[in-house]
DNA sequence: TGATATATATAACAAGCATTAAAAAATATG
DNA sequence: CATATTTTTTAATGCTTGTTATATATATCA
């Protein structure tokens, strides 16, 4: 199952169409939004076509024509999500320059959104795809990337601050950061299983702990 | 959908059955098991009747006749995972007096498990349900209850060390329990993730720095 | 206005889901 | 042997799944 792309770039601008044809009747990034809500509420398999046709107010060959396929439209809810959600505080994550505090940011900054009341618990991209049937490979590794992604970041911050002298030099970078991105990935489980935000956060704030201590 | 047990309780008894009608073709425990390691691999829902039937060996009225239905069957699957693949582990965490040591050792066993050649990777009670479908009720609180008891083993861990004076007495225990727990539930993601198990070990070596420091 | 192109609605597709009704087979007891 | 009881097999139930063929509606371009 390969993601149609036959839709025109639109990339956001106000009239996102004119060509020639019948225009869409229906605006492309509101659906987008309100089936990215249902893949967060219910996973992406448990998510089904029919479910997304209503939330989104559109019948199932609009959808097919806007977006590929279900998987299409899973990925660019997905990546419609990372940046709505995720962008910022990550980019303040990188940017903060000392260690401790950006740690104790990020996940302090994590807890709220993995229990915003505004939004479904826990995290879209570590726990829409758990149990995903193995013939779904463009999703799951799209997923997975995402995930692997975060590790990153958090091991190339730890190596921001073993050049800034923060931490020492023989850090395990890779254990550590995957000690981070593991208690992070965790908390969202503990955000789907009905914790109060002041109990999350509190556990939220051992973050810092797993790091080394401050030299 | 509530749970059939008709079947006598064999409580493992070697000879099991001895009433009247037509004798029992297959080994319970065996399909059992069977059904267990599939409920493992592909979750709750994912793994279904057809196919559950497969590797049990057997047709779906005779695993209807069973074990009551499909959550009869996960439930007391479950119950077979924990006693056969934590209780003993659990155990020697409780009764270890060191709780450093109890934390250390408990998560190096616990990357053992999650990552067993022999086994799917991962802990059934955390991943078999994340995106399951609201109306199973049953098997969703059945699950919750196995997870809060982990972080309740936690807890009392952590208050038996404040009665031994190793960790101070305003300790946030609940807090503190919660991100053990976190961290513990964060493993099994990993695992799924296609970790080495020299990697994932590497992590869980990082759980005991979540304690606060020796006194 | 007529041709072209795109979006829409209706309805269908085959495949899979959990569960069970009915009949046949195998055992124990009278 | 006859009857009662349980398991097994076969086959079906009604429902949901992702996807698409067809026909109709609505726009632009010549």
């Amino acid at each position: 199952m390969s993601v149609n792309r036959r839709f025109t770039a639109d990339a956001g601008h106000p009239a996102e169409h004119q060509g020639k044809g019948r225009p869409r009747a229906f605006d492309r990034e509101t659906a987008l939004r309100k089936a990215l809500r249902l893949f967060w509420e219910r996973g992406y398999e448990p998510a089904s076509i029919t479910e997304l046709c209503e939330v989104m107010g559109i019948r199932a060959p609009s959808l097919y024509a806007a977006f590929g396929n279900k998987a299409g439209l899973f990925l660019e809810a997905m990546h419609y999500y990372e940046k709505t959600y995720w962008a910022e505080v990550e980019a303040r994550f990188m940017a903060e320059p000392d260690l401790y505090r950006a740690v104790a940011d990020f996940f302090s900054d994590a807890a709220k959104i993995l229990l915003s009341p505004e939004t479904p618990c826990g995290c879209l991209v570590v726990l829409a795809a758990v149990n995903i049937s193995a013939d779904e490979r463009e999703v799951i590794e799209a997923i997975r990337k995402c995930r692997f992604a975060m590790k990153s970041k958090f091991a190339e911050r730890l190596r921001l601050a073993i050049r800034s002298g923060q931490i020492a030099p023989d850090t395990d970078v890779p254990a550590l950061a995957g000690a981070l991105n593991t208690f992070l990935e965790g908390l969202s489980l503990q955000a789907r299983d009905g914790l109060f935000l002041s109990e999350l956060k509190a556990i939220a704030a051992h973050a810092v702990r797993l790091l080394p201590e401050r030299r």
